[in-house]
DNA sequence: GTTAGCACTCGACGCGAATGAGTGCTAACA
DNA sequence: TGTTAGCACTCATTCGCGTCGAGTGCTAAC
């Protein structure tokens, strides 16, 4: 970064407007359009002079000779390290995302889907969340509760507060003395281990000490691993995806299916939030800084969550790379300080 | 029906001929088509005639003049109703089919799910499922398990088999003994009333009656209702939207939308599975049949399930008008007696 | 350093000719 | 009387071509 890459003020003033105004319509902006608005009074001239010099230093680029300038991956990039201006949201938004998350949700899941729910809401984007990846809480609970003569369902309760429950069919009756058993014994072998220490064979072992007719044990271990898992691979759910239709770079019926098909696998979506890392910070990656093909023309915006010591899972935006970037990262900021909020209750209990 | 309407042998197999052909390759057939493979021995000169004839009747219709024959709403119904030859799934099929049913799932819901995801994965259309609605069933018993100092699970389990349970936040702190009152007095006071009885006043009564501090009555009684809420209205859940973006006729970025955001609108699919009715068998509702603008172009195959007594939801497919009935009947036969096989298991306990 | 003026570029749009798949009709044939 | 070959006709699709206009780069004047 020599001085020769230094934007001056009036440059900055420019590629700040050229971003703003093809943010909000799509179309490649022409340097009369920039000097109609008045905000520096300069004439068309002046300004293609200066998108000239912009765009040898590659912040801007033409889709093709003599049509207006477009941002690149740089351009956006400077204009999301220095020159976005993020204001706060209006109150009667936050007003209503605050009524939406005070609802009593005492599952960390449901919690974390609420808040996916209100990004993508409010932004007009497509939302991802990380649910709570609890794989190295320890076990704080588990109970058997009868659910029918043949039916019980099992319950996990980790100390990072997670719940997980799934209702198990036993292959023959258990009685209540049978259940309380098998409660007891679970609960006196796993409780305190971390979820990922669970293993098959500590499974395994439970089923052999106890006496009870298989049929019954079987199933219940099977219900108990499988809460595990849940707790264990955090899921990663996504809300407002058919958002992306609302904007005219994925008219293209190719590049929308390109794109559904990649958000459509976990693993990938997976990558990209577990990349946040520990940082709770707020990141933005831009095009092709995803090092995903198709991700080339989208922009992801990230924040983790926690409880402010531990990191638990990560939520953020997709969104064309001529997104909203102001207001994206005050919805996600406000999003993410209530959701930690709720997570500190939880978790304290 | 006069004698006119009547079709002779070789217009009903030049009919199928046309919707066979259609149904695969989308584009309008032309009289040489069906010439050219042999099945029937007629040039195309006396094919065109008696296409012309099946015009007049309604069965198909052109595009555009001088172009292949389409056929009409009228054509695939007289095509379900008498030409489509159903043939069993392979037994590869059948096979995968079973084992991913057989999993010892507990929850009605979850099944259901399993269901729709399968039958979406076997036809490659969108399927969409009715959870089971059980507003009548009586609760068999309501349950109030600690976890965490602040926190209960509340557990419904209906005697049709329904179980739905959540996690409450409480204001403060409940001893084992506070919790074990509630629960049997919640038990007491709502074990045998239907779902759809427990109004806002009954639990309004509950909460007075009960001496318990508020901040703890208060979020049970929510949780409760919450649960009643979700077992008395059918959760209605979509698998496989974006296997309609495979078909041809959706290429139309518009026509996609209007109807993704049909399929949006919960209360418009509860209205299509609804009208199933209490009849259990396989109904076909084809193009403008479904009375809905967007689904002009859309077929519905819905077929109810229940315990052989009582109709519990339904379950369907949504495809092109030119969907592989064959294949789509034969799935959700084949899927929904497993359904109603495992519902009854799961109820008779 | 800024600006007016001008020639130039290139995508978008509309028009018309060529293409070809498929038809309806007529006349010949079995 | 039913079937078929032949032929004129229709019409969606495709492609080339000229026009239009937004926007540029460059030059010369201020």
């Amino acid at each position: 970064m020599g001085w020769d890459e230094e934007l001056n003020d009036r440059k900055k003033a420019i590629l700040r407007s050229i971003v703003d105004d093809y943010i909000h319509t799509a179309q490649p902006v022409g340097s009369r359009t920039i000097s109609r608005k008045h905000e520096l009074a300069l004439s068309s001239a002046t300004i293609r002079n200066e998108m000239a010099d912009l765009e040898d230093l590659g912040y801007i680029a033409q889709p093709h000779t003599s049509s207006g300038r477009v941002p690149s991956d740089k351009g956006y990039r400077f204009y999301v390290d220095n020159l976005v201006q993020v204001q706060e949201l209006a109150t009667e938004e936050m007003q209503h995302i605050r009524t939406a998350m005070d609802e009593r949700i005492g599952e960390l899941d449901d919690l974390v889907r609420r808040a996916a729910t209100l990004i993508s809401a409010i932004t007009g984007y497509t939302t991802l969340a990380m649910t709570p990846q609890a794989e190295e809480a320890p076990i704080r609970s588990i109970q058997i509760v009868p659910v029918g003569t043949q039916r019980v369902l099992v319950i996990v309760v980790t100390s990072a507060g997670t719940v997980n429950s799934r209702v198990v069919r036993l292959d023959r009756e258990l009685s209540d003395e049978g259940i309380h058993r098998l409660s007891a014994f679970l609960g006196q072998r796993l409780e305190g281990k971390p979820v990922s220490e669970v293993t098959i064979r500590l499974m395994m072992e439970v089923e052999q000490v106890l006496g009870l007719a298989d049929g019954i044990v079987l199933p219940v271990v099977e219900g108990v691993r499988e809460c595990m898992r849940r707790i264990g691979h955090s899921e990663i759910m996504l809300d407002g995806m058919m958002n992306l239709f609302n904007f005219p770079e994925f008219n293209d019926l190719l590049k929308a299916r390109e794109i559904m098909d990649l958000l459509r696998e976990e693993d990938v979506l997976s990558a990209m939030l577990h990349t946040v890392g520990k940082r709770t910070n707020m990141e933005v990656r831009i095009g092709s800084e995803n090092h995903l093909g198709p991700m080339r023309d989208l922009s992801l915006v990230t924040a983790g969550y926690g409880d402010g010591e531990r990191h638990y899972g990560a939520i953020g935006v997709i969104g064309p790379t001529r997104m909203a970037y102001s207001r994206v990262i005050a919805s996600i900021d406000y999003v993410r300080k209530l959701l930690d909020r709720e997570m500190l209750r939880i978790v304290r209990d």
